[in-house]
Order: structure tokens, then sequence, then C-alpha cells
DNA sequence: GGTGGGCGCTATACCGGTTTAGTGGACCGT
DNA sequence: ACGGTCCACTAAACCGGTATAGCGCCCACC
């Protein structure tokens, strides 16, 4: 089975390339009818641009790339990128761009696999997620002028493109809940403190614990389960232990749960447990879990929006999403009666 | 930045754009001196192929497929398809192929996809996953001769070519292990039926059973936490409920385990609990879930290089995959003693 | 009725590789 | 000394699009 090129059509047409390819890119040059004719003949004999053909030719890839450099054991647990995945896709559907995924050993591999897709033109641009501070691969971004859309970090980072969420609301939106609930001491499990993204909800958290006069501290761990558990067995042993702890993502959440369980902890009656970020897993667990919710499908259409800007030569700039709701499950409860 | 062409080598070294790219082809034509000094230019421009060119000139995209049509929120939760990916990658990162992946709607969506990546010339192969008996998509990618390895089939199936892991050891495995402990009335919950994968591994546990000389059946969900914790709920609800379940995925068994634990069904006291695929999920459950492990990173690995050699020429044939290996955790354990 | 301008189209260069045909020179044998 | 081979390399075509210069023609205008 062989392509229909525009050769063909053009033969077909009784014309030149040049007159078809006017007509199928609306360029002025053709009359109305001939435009017609040509584009039925198209559409008859089923053709589409050689992707490879139109990228030499207007120098452009007709691609994106996004790397994701978490060891492949976590990723796996975590809805969020097979959903951003598939917002970037539908909003990358109606265009001729493709998206090129991979996941990476580490960053350094990452950064290698952005100067390779940009040395053989492979990309016309990156999504960039888990942006980290003082992180490293913005100096190769910069280096290599690939146009980067930075997904979850503060606007303008780096004098960088990005889509990131209101951290600041969601956060007051967990403690409220919680300080609405009468809890007086809360504790929040972070991911890993170099991501700017921690750093932000840290800040918030604090800060909204802060307004809303309650105590609250954080505690470092990695997204991971173990770490999850870690996390809370350790707020759990401290002298005046939580009576909520707020989670960074769902696995942790899900982890933390039942290492409190384990350690003959009831939730909600003597704890408290909220999730930053939502999906079946929180749903799945006895007692299901309170989670604050954003719209991660959204979230990748938005940010493939701001690419395709970006690569057409718009003017770098950032767009914040909406915030994130609270949903209330069986995992938040008042705290306990006083005791002491 | 520009990027250095082999015009620039050429030029730099003093001889045509022809003589560069024997040099860097190890073609014939070009003195051991000539091509060294090329090589050498070559690495200290950093000089990399135009993909764009190269894939219009030899006519092929240097770049796989990728397409998932499950449901974006199911998806998330299955650690399978990310380990997946990182194993073809390993695979690919050597060569000059990249992949593009991506999650459709549905079936119908995907094989649109595949006819717009045969069309543009966007992929020289691709990869299915989730093979469904009398799968529509087998017919479209032979028409379109696009050279596909089906991931997770039964060899030769429809004449492509396959990478498939040996259930019927996986499923004698599960079974003897709960045999053994004493189970007499097992029974599993299987993902949708018209899929090959499924209708296998019935086949298989069956089989096992049979052998075993235990009683067994199957009841059919989706892979969904619902359907895992509704199909869990039935069972337990029959007039004579099995001793043990065996789970298709992972998600499944631990909405099962949580579905029966609800229902005040103590596990693994009176019932027993296996899923088939592990993850983190399985051990951060309590109580940790017995499961049949895989290596998918090297399942993905596999698949990436037999879809190299098909795309280079090579003929379509399947290759089996190390069969699961089964890890006991606290989920299993004998049957109650007999009552009645 | 000559001229200027715009329209509709053709011819052709170009993007950056690969590939084929061709060429000049060294070396060989006789 | 001369024809034949082989070797190292050059010139140019080609892949399938896009973009630009140019050409013939019709029409308006004074």
């Amino acid at each position: 089975m062989k392509r229909p090129t525009i050769a063909d059509i053009a033969q077909r047409a009784g014309v030149t390339k040049a007159a078809v390819s006017f007509a199928l890119n609306n360029q002025p040059g053709v009359s109305p009818t001939t435009r017609q004719r040509i584009l039925e003949i198209a559409r008859e004999i089923g053709w589409q641009p050689n992707s490879a053909a139109r990228a030499l030719s207007d120098g452009r890839a007709g691609a994106f790339g996004l790397v994701i450099d978490r060891p492949a054991g976590i990723l796996g647990a975590e809805p969020f990128f097979m959903q951003l995945i598939a917002g970037i896709q539908g909003a990358l559907a109606e265009g001729h761009t493709a998206l090129l995924f991979t996941v990476a050993e580490d960053r350094q591999a990452e950064m290698e696999l952005y100067r390779t897709w940009w040395a053989q033109r492979r990309v016309d641009g990156v999504f960039m997620v888990d942006l980290r501070i003082d992180d490293p691969r913005i100096a190769v971004l910069r280096e290599l002028a690939l146009p980067t859309v930075v997904v979850g970090a503060p606007e303008g980072s780096g004098g960088l493109s990005a889509v990131w969420t209101d951290d600041e609301t969601a956060a007051r939106l967990a403690v409220e809940h919680l300080a609405k609930l009468g809890h007086r001491r809360i504790a929040r499990v972070t991911g890993m403190t170099d991501l700017w993204h921690t750093r932000i909800r840290t800040d918030a958290f604090m800060q909204a614990a802060n307004e809303a006069g309650i105590e609250a501290h954080c505690v470092t761990a990695d997204y991971t389960a173990e770490g999850g558990a870690d996390a809370t067995t350790a707020l759990l042993a401290e002298p005046e232990p939580p009576t909520a702890i707020v989670y960074d993502n769902d696995l942790m959440a899900v982890s933390g749960l039942g290492a409190a369980q384990r350690a003959g902890v009831d939730v909600p009656g003597e704890l408290s447990v909220v999730s930053w970020d939502d999906s079946v897993l929180c749903q799945l667990v006895h007692p299901a879990l309170t989670a604050l919710r954003r719209d991660v499908v959204a979230y990748g259409a938005h940010a493939a929006q701001r690419l395709l800007e970006l690569a057409a030569g718009g003017a770098p700039g950032s767009r914040g999403e909406a915030p994130a709701v609270l949903t209330p499950r069986a995992s938040t409860a008042p705290p306990p009666a006083r005791r002491r």
C-alpha cells in the first residue's frame, strides 16, 4: 500500500505541486474552483502530509516531548501522569503534533535526552515536570532554546512558561476543613523538599495553619509508600502527636493510613487523614480518604495549549489552574476529646 | 544556536556531503584516514542526524507507537504500563528510535490513530496491548502493513508477532500454592472476558485446579476497583463461598480485600487472597497480598527488541517470557476448619 | 491602445540526509 | 607503454513537502 503524495494529487488535478500545496494550506494563489477540485481529490485518495517532509521543510518537528525521571516503581501507582498525558493528547489531537513520552533513569539521563531530541530535531518543545529548586534542567533547556512549559511550578520560574495549580487555596481548604472539625495540632507529610512544588505547599500550609490559629509542622518523605509509612510512625511517636495528617500524595496517604492502623491508631477516631491528590486509591481503602482533587486532564490540556502557542512563537507566560476542591470522606472527623 | 549538518562537516573536512555520509554510516567509499578525520569533526561539533531528513530520505520514521485505550481513571493505578514503557525505552535508547505514546478514548480512536500515524509516516511500527478476541485492530494493522508486536497475547495471534507471558505456569503456581495450604474451593475474579489474555488465564486456571483436584470457578469483572469489590461481595454471598480468591490485577485484589473486610470476613483467616500482578499496592495494604510477580521491564525490553527486528525486515515470530513467580505474603493461609 | 497591476499558475530552489552514477588517478600486469 | 581495475571521492538526483521568483494573461484605466 503506497501513501499518496502531493505529486499524485497534482498529476490528477493537472496542476503543479506548488498549486496543490497552496490549496491544501489555505494559501492564496489558486482559484476557488481549482482549490475545490484539489481538496476533493486529496480527500478522495486519503492524502495526509508526510510528517518527515513537512518537518524537514518548515523546520519544525511536529512533536512535543515529555520525560519523567521518577523511578518506575513509584510512577505506576501515580494516576497523575496518565491523566496528564490524556489531557495533553486531547489538546494535541486536532493538530499535527504528536507526543514523545519517555521515562528516564535520572535527571542526568533526562537532560541528555533533551539534548538528543534537540540535536535530532525530534521535538519542538517539551513539558517539564517535577521542577526542583535550582533545577539544572532549566539551564539546559535555555541553552538549547527549547520551548518549555513547566507543569506544576510557580509562575515564571527561570523565565520559562508554566502551568500551575493554586496550592495556596488548596492548603487553606485542607487546613480550614481540619480546623473546623476542631483540630488544633496538625502535621503534613511532604514529598522531596527540593521540589518547588513541595516548598510552595509547605509555605502555603504553614501560613494557612497560622491564619487558622492552629499548630502545624511538616515532615519530609519522598512520595513512596515506605516513606509515607515511616513518616507516619515517626509522627505518632512524638510526645504530642498531631490529631490530623495531610499527605502530599495518595500513595503516602494510603500507606500512612495502613501504618496508623497497624499501630493501633483508629482513623478517623484518633487521627484524621487527608490526601493531597485524589485517585481511586483514596476510595479503595477503608476508611475512604478525604482528598484534595484537581482536574488533571484539564491541566494537561492547558499545558499543551500553552506549549502550542509558545512553539508557534508566542510570548512566554504562565497560567494558573482552578484550585483543587476538597472531597470530604470518612477519614476525617473531630479529634479525640482532650486527654491529659 | 544552530544545529550542525553534514554540509558543515563536509566543509570543514574539505570533502563532499556524500563522503561524510559514507564515513558516518560505516559505508565503504572513504579511506580510513579520511573517515577518521570526519568522525573526529562530527564528534567535535556535536553532530547528530536530523531525524526528519533521515526519515524522509530512507523512508522510515525512526519511531514506534504505543496506544492504550483504557479509560484514564483505571490506567493510572496500573503500574504495568509505566514499567512496560521504561522497558521499551531502555531497549530503544541506544538506537535512533523514539516512542510515541498516547492514551485514546476507545478502540475506534485507537484505530484512527494507527491510520493517521501510518498516513503521516509517523511510526515504523506499533506495540499493541490488551488484545481482544476477534480484535478489529488486527485487520487495520494488517491492511496498513504496519509492523506490530502484540504484548501479552498468545503466539502468532492473527499472524502478528507477539511477546507473551507463560500464564499456564503462573496459574499452576497460584493454584498449587492454595491447594497446598488445604483449599478445596477457590475462585477467580477476572478481567474483561473478551481479552485474549483473560481467556488464556481462565483456561489455565481451570485446568490447574482440575489437575490439583480442587473446585474452581471464575466470575467476570473489569479490572476496576468497583468491579473487584462487587465480584467479591457476590462470591462471598454464594451458598458455599470459596475459601480463596485470585484476582486478575492488583487493583481488584486490593479492592476485593477491602470489600471482604467490610463484610466482616477475616483475611487470611476465613479467606485467602492472591493478586495476579504485583506492585506496591499489594504491599501497601494490610494484610499484604500474596502476588504473582513478573518482570515487566524485561517484558517491555523484549517487545521493543522484537519490534526493532520486525521493522528492520525480520520475520515475524513470537517470544515467550519467563513465567511469573509467586511471592507469598500475609494474605494467604490455610482455609478455616470445616464448618457444617 | 499602450501600460500597469493583479491573478492564477508554473518552475525551481530548498530543507538535510542517503544513494547512485561518474571521474580522475594510482597501480597492476604484460 | 598501454589498457584494465580498483579505489577514493565528487556531482547530482531523490525523498515530499514549503516558499519564492517569474510568467502569461486579462482587465482597468487614462
